[in-house]
Order: structure tokens, then C-alpha cells, then sequence
DNA sequence: CGTATAAGTAAACTATGGTTGACCTTTAAT
DNA sequence: ATTAAAGGTCAACCATAGTTTACTTATACG
């Protein structure tokens, strides 16, 4: 058999990211950075989750970045594909008033 | 002191709704009751949270409903005001096939 | 019962998120 | 230094989520 051109033999590259301490509270950046970082850790690139998902590259981007003004769905979407999920936690001690919160982290 | 007129006087007629089993795996029809939960618990309606937030009560329902085509923001928005929160999860075995996932329940 | 308020739905319109395709930058392997 | 593939950005267009307004349906309570 003659040589396979090599299909593209070469393994990926794809530079793992560290996964963020999901034990510190919910934001969507942190959340971006758990998705990065499983995605990376799958050795899975941009490309590859976004035709998996037939979501755009740019969407996937905006998802990365922690961006909010996507759709839920989407946002579902790729965790579920990469193995992330919520857990719906309550703060019991509904105070809906005006000061910052608890954490003052951002999460929008 | 005089009586207040109340001021609309009655109680608003705001029917309590259980919160579900937060412990039970997310899906977002989940994620809905217990907004809906948060919600009547506090005695407010559609409208007070929808006014609140500056988003229309047709999307609120939406969120109500477990309709995940909405924007990742207007839900973030909703749970932080009503006091619920998101934290993550990592299966970190992962496993992603197209088979049926650790619990075959809907988020969608 | 009749009334008042909350919940939910529908339609037309507007705003904006998503897609496509091109392009540029970055990284890593040879 | 080249090359190849990944990451990332941009602009124009398209699809659809969100809004507004109005109407209908339910649920309390006098």
C-alpha cells in the first residue's frame, strides 16, 4: 500500500486550560472557564464541538468568554456535550434588596 | 395610629408553589419551579419580578415554563433577584457519546 | 353571584443573537 | 523560518427571542 498522505496524522493540538475551583461561587466566566478546560482537557477543538453541536464558532467563542447574551439553550447545549452541569443551589435567606450580595463577584 | 386604608389593603392573592427537589439531577423545566417556587414564596407576581427586571412577563413565563430558548442573562437575572443560584458539576468521566446519559431526564 | 387581581396566550413589531465567510493572529512542530 | 492547524475577530445577512398591547382564563374574596 502507498503511503496514506497522512490524513492529518499529526495528534491535535490543543493546549489544555486549567480547570477553575467550581467550589467558589457561580459566574458565568467561571463557568466559561470549566467549559474551556473540559474541552481542552477532551483535546476537542472550537471546530470540533461547534459541528458536533451545529452551533457557530463565534457562538462557542461567546460562550467561552462568559459572555450572558446567549441563548440557554446553547449554553446547555455544550455543557451537556462536554460533561458539565448545574446544581440549583437556594440561598434560603431571600434579602432581594439593592446592595451587593453575599459575593460581590460578577457574574454577568 | 390610624388604620391604614391598605393601601390596596388585602394581601396579595399570590399562590404558594412547592419547590422541587433541588437535590434531584438540573433539567430546566426543574430550574422553572423552583423559580416559580422562590416566587410565590416571596408573594410576588409575574409582574413585580418581570417589572423589577425590566424583562416582559410573556418571557418570565417562558422561563416559568422551562423553555429554554431564552437568553442566558435574562435567567441569571431572575435567579439572582429571586435568591437562587447555580453551582457546578463536572462527570468527570467523560463519556460523550450519543447514547442515553447517566439519567435519560429532559433539560430540554 | 360579581368584582378584582394574577396567570396565561396571541399577534404584530422590534431588537438582537446566530450564521456564514473571509480574514488575521497565534502556537507548535518540522 | 515555514507551515499547518487552532484561536479569535468582523461585517452583512438571517432567524428568532423579546416587547407591547390586548384579550382570555383562572382564582380568591366580599
Amino acid at each position: 500500500m502507498s503511503e496514506l498522505p497522512a490524513k492529518k496524522t499529526l495528534g491535535r493540538v490543543v493546549k489544555r486550560t486549567e480547570m477553575p475551583d467550581l467550589s467558589k461561587p457561580f459566574s458565568s466566566v467561571r463557568l466559561a472557564k470549566a467549559i474551556t478546560s473540559k474541552r481542552t482537557g477532551m483535546k476537542l477543538t472550537l471546530v470540533d464541538v461547534s459541528q458536533a453541536l451545529n452551533i457557530s464558532k463565534p457562538t462557542l467563542i461567546k460562550i467561552e468568554k462568559g459572555d450572558v447574551n446567549v441563548q440557554f439553550f446553547n449554553v446547555l447545549k455544550v455543557m451537556e456535550y462536554l460533561g458539565l452541569s448545574f446544581s440549583l443551589v437556594s440561598d434560603d435567606a431571600s434579602h432581594h434588596n439593592n446592595s451587593a450580595e453575599v459575593s460581590d463577584e460578577q457574574w454577568y
